[in-house]
DNA sequence: GGTAAATCCTAGTAAAATACTAGGAGATTA
DNA sequence: TAATCTCCTAGTATTTTACTAGGATTTACC
């Protein structure tokens, strides 16, 4: 039940993207520089992202990513699924009323699955990207210490 | 963000268990029969089980688990822990005053992690081992299909 | 006392997942 | 044309997972 380096990472590089991408696109070099992160390693994570639609990317010299909507519209849940896939904590927990195991009708577990995949789902998707970009500013944490913190 | 097979089937097992040891101990191989388990993975599970203090063994011929305390005073959370090792869904995220990592007051994705902590805690702390006892027994699924469900 | 049925304990190991690195093609700007 | 970007695929070392294996120890029952 652990979060990968593509969560940790990829939601801390999207939190450094939303404050530094309002005038001009970041590009990977600049994020990965600020955040200690490997540059061809947060280009896999960017990648992710941009699929999922969280971002937007712009080419050539100058360029490089652009929040694909207000910070405001892009839950913490939103980020996490994109990087991790579904947060759901058994695969056969599925909410869709035909979905997962065949056997689930039988299925005690199942119960605890879900009401653990509810819960997460429900936190991570009423944080939003602007929260967590305001409290950094407060914290004026642009770089932490990643001799000390590897999340 | 995935639960393990240790987790999975030792819930199971644990189910299986406190439905069938009221009168005397239930051995392994009996368990992974009518869950379709491997005895000597389940021997570690139960092993795993054991050291948190949730079942007793009684050792020899006829021997086997029972349940260390009463089916309402063994939470999920507690099975799951013992299982998988602590919940949290990244190492610093600890709710200890003190605990994990140093540079946790700069740390703003931190929060996040703490939010979802707090909310599969308490989601698996208050479903107790009886209320799916007593599920499965409704369901009279003692043993399902497990070429369809791998849970 | 012997045998069968159990738990107990440690190690080993194949397969899968993770966390990267590497190389190079294509786009854009100055 | 050179520099700076994104983009895409593949490779790979390390770690974790999910077991299997062997054998010691304990206990009930004949």
């Amino acid at each position: 039940m652990k979060l990968s380096t593509k969560g940790r990472y990829g939601l801390r590089a999207l939190i450094d993207l939303a404050q530094y991408s309002e005038e001009t696109p970041v590009s990977i070099t600049s994020i990965s520089a600020r955040q200690e992160l490997s540059e061809r390693y947060l280009e896999q994570l960017m990648s992710m992202l941009k699929k999922a639609g969280l971002v937007k990317s712009v080419r050539g010299a100058g360029g490089g990513y652009v929040l694909a909507k207000d910070m405001a519209e892009i839950s913490i849940g939103d980020v996490l699924r994109a990087l991790e896939g579904s947060l759901e904590p058994v695969e056969c927990a599925g909410l869709e009323p035909d979905g997962g195991c065949k056997a689930s009708d039988n299925c005690v577990t199942k119960y605890v699955w879900q009401r653990i995949n509810e819960s997460i789902s429900q936190t991570v998707d009423e944080i939003m990207l602007d929260q967590l970009v305001e409290e950094s500013r407060k914290k004026s944490c642009v770089g932490m210490d990643r001799a000390l913190c590897k999340n």
